[in-house]
DNA sequence: GTCACGAACTAGAGCGCTCTAGTCATCATC
DNA sequence: GATGATGACTAGAGCGCTCTAGTTCGTGAC
């Protein structure tokens, strides 16, 4: 910095006021100090500003890597913190890796928030968390209105799907479930409220997952089934484990959707690609990301300076996902599975 | 850190020295200031602790969010940095967002060396950056010798792939293709020196990809293919690839092994759940995690201190990638593909 | 009793920025 | 021509640490 206001000829204060992109100072000294930077290849060291300065404008996200979905939110947060200009800094979740460490190192890192993508903490840590700095939970619903929430209407979505299948005529579905993951418990209400609907249809929940692994023992469970009791089609917990599903369902030679009908939830990317057409429920990870942004911006930008404890979260922020149907469910036949 | 070492009744020296856990404090002070700390909730500011020392001992990783392989890489790079004392930044690369923009701000955070996970920048691009700071680029080779490389012997992979299949009394052998993608070159060259070995067999590359998608698209190109004159086994680019190739092929009502033997590669989770079983190579995440930081750090602490120009990259680390044969690859059948 | 020595601890100058409180022209205003 | 305003710029005190160059004190050797 010394170096480049040397060779701009101005004062070390001035090079802070350009890269800052703030007032004071004219056109001309502006694309002065920016030349002489570009000559040096100089580039303001962001430990520092942030040092300087009494806001560090950064953003900590934890995130599980290699996580589809949490990808597809990454893209949307990078996109929309910079907008508000707020920095991005990451800190992965993996399986020896806890997300409690992951947060101590943006705490560490003096974040002025913090995204939890699908947080798998307690509640109680994560209201302990919530009380030193503002904190967001997406995906994850987290009771009690300290910590800040973004997710999509799980229970809602599951609705959507139901309706979807009784619209077909399906009156035997089932619902693989999702265990102890975010949002979970919601989508098993969901499932729930709409198949007590009238006219009210038996439930049958089974035991699902997170993944393809899942999905493929949940279709075992399923095969295990005698044909006429047989569910002629399926909710899943989300897009991986249906994917799962079908793959074994469809290997042991029952068609989908002819012999069952399968419904995801997530339309991750690969939900769409013409081979695997799965209906499914849509989140909006745009919208999800552009949310939480602005949640969290508002409060941090609005509180009195140097001074976020205090403010409380907004209340949760809920989106409405969206049915995409494609070629994984179809109208009931009388006889139920056939094969 | 001033309250801390007051509560502590010591100097903000002796806090700074506990904290970094070098010698020079007594077992009970220490004690004591660990209490004090935890007491006040107190943990050292990086930003400013990295600022102040001369080694940032931090180590930027740039990686495409959502990408199952990369996921796997961080895992390992995440438990050898912490092994060596490094902390790891990580900058993730989107549709949007692009690798130049990610190492931008890995430079503005002063790492000492940048990790690139699968790099597409050109070898030029890539040069200038080492000729800044150590890199090595994980997957992707770069000629030169100034940027350090640490990857899988694709190559060797893809004769794996073939000699398993020939073995199994394979003739015509098909390669889906990765396009520009890190790796896919070497793959290609594997592909057809193993095939021009004696007896030599006939090449036939199709176009593939990265993912599911354009395995399948190359699945429909496989089908449009005369049964007489189809491969009867295909060595996929990677396991994405194949299991969108399996995928179509099999909902045409072909076999796979019965048909078709198709072999991935990189043996990502996925690859062995039971119900998918791709017979693949395996890379070795873990160990390719482990070399590049132990380069790294090889390259950084070696130096002379707080001059790393100038320190040339050791030579290429080339992992030998091992064949895995589960249950997509069989005998070929005499009269080659049935149905 | 004196001295050297090491262990335990401290003072204080950075690190590379930010940002408040200035200085100094320049210009319109009455 | 004195009076502010305004715009362009600078000095210098932080920010929360690290780290060198001390100081202090207890201990053992002689």
């Amino acid at each position: 910095m010394e170096h480049v206001a040397a060779r701009a000829g101005v004062s070390r204060a001035l090079v802070s006021i350009v890269f800052r992109g703030v007032a004071g100072a004219s056109e001309a000294t502006r694309e002065r100090v920016l030349a002489a930077a570009r000559e040096l290849d100089y580039r303001p060291d962001t430990r520092a500003s942030r040092l300087g300065s009494s806001r560090t404008r950064t953003l900590g996200v934890t995130f599980s890597v290699g996580h589809a979905f949490h990808g597809d939110l990454l893209e949307s947060l990078y996109t929309h913190a910079d907008a508000a200009a707020y920095e991005l800094v990451l800190s992965g979740v993996t399986p020896s890796r806890s997300e409690a460490a992951a947060v101590e190192t943006l705490l560490a890192e003096r974040c002025e928030g913090i995204i939890l993508l699908g947080s798998s903490q307690e509640t109680a840590q994560l209201e302990r968390l919530a009380a030193r700095l503002p904190v967001v939970s997406v995906l994850r619903p987290v009771p009690g209105g300290e910590v800040g929430v973004v997710r999509t209407d799980d229970a809602a979505g599951l609705r959507l799907s139901v309706e979807h299948l009784r619209g077909l005529g399906h009156r035997r579905i089932a619902f693989l479930d999702g265990g102890r993951t975010a949002g979970a418990a919601e989508r098993r209400r969901g499932y729930r409220t709409a198949m007590r609907r009238s006219p009210p249809l038996t439930e049958m929940v089974l035991p699902g997952g997170v993944s393809e692994l899942e999905g493929a023992e949940a279709a075992r469970a399923f095969l295990g089934i005698g044909p006429r009791e047989r569910p002629t089609a399926v909710a899943a917990f989300n897009d991986r484990c249906a994917i799962g599903f079908v793959d074994v369902v469809r290997q042991a030679g029952l068609h989908v959707p002819g012999d069952v009908s399968v419904v995801g939830f997530d339309d991750i990317t690969e939900a769409g690609y013409p081979h695997v057409a799965l209906t499914t429920v849509r989140q909006d990870a745009e919208r999800l990301g552009a949310e939480v942004v602005r949640t969290l911006a508002d409060r941090l930008d609005s509180g009195s300076p140097d001074q976020n404890i205090g403010t409380t979260p907004a209340a949760p922020v809920v989106i409405e996902p969206e049915l995409v149907v494609r070629a994984s469910t179809a109208p009931a036949t009388r006889r139920g599975a056939r094969s």
